[in-house]
DNA sequence: ATCATGATTGTTTCT
DNA sequence: AGAAACAATCATGAT
């Protein structure tokens, strides 16, 4: 039996103490309608970059559970039109996960980010080809080896299963 | 009609 | 090392 890492389960304690609409949407308290400057999305104008081959952030092993979570979430709460509703009851959810249940999101977010390196790759070496707005970031990833051999866009990424042997029952 | 926001946690990135 | 931002989603509010 693979016991528990040691990860008991007593550290949930803290919940319903956050301002949250009962799953609708349309409280806020002041619209920033002042700053048009931001496109969409930043809750403050930090990064305002028009990087269209700019590669998002992989999503974390919450967003993939998330993703899966808000498609029954929704079917069975089809009158809930809020996303905060989504997001507190798949929180809850999350942490009422075990470890062995994150694990297979913990691996796709994994997955992810491995995609996400390389597609940034790729965006870096495009940068390079002819980019400069002005003030680009300074190249931190251009190691030496990475002088472009072979072009790689898109590579389909061998499922490897891990197998668990988790018998008990 | 279009942009922004609300909320969740995890990762990413910067300083 | 820590803090701030952002990743998706979806309907509604506001401009």
């Amino acid at each position: 039996m693979r016991a528990a890492k040691g990860k008991g389960a007593a550290k949930i304690s803290k919940e319903a103490l956050k301002p949250v609409d009962d799953g609708r949407v349309g409280k806020r308290k002041a619209a920033a309608a002042d700053d048009k400057s931001s496109k969409r999305k930043a809750r403050k104008e930090k990064r305002a970059k028009k990087d269209p081959n700019k590669p998002k952030r992989p999503p974390s092993a919450f967003f993939v559970f998330l993703e899966e979570f808000r498609k029954e979430f929704k079917k069975e709460n089809p009158n809930v039109k809020g996303v905060a509703a989504v997001g507190k009851a798949g929180g809850d959810k999350w942490k009422s996960l075990s470890d062995a249940e994150k694990a297979p999101y913990e691996a796709k977010a994994a997955k992810r980010k491995a995609e996400y390196e390389k597609q940034m790759k790729a965006y870096n070496k495009k940068q390079e080809s002819g980019a400069d707005d002005g003030d680009e970031e300074s190249e931190r990833s251009r190691s030496e080896e990475g002088q472009a051999p072979e072009e790689e866009e898109e590579e389909e990424v061998e499922d490897e299963e891990e197998e668990d042997d988790e018998d008990d029952d």
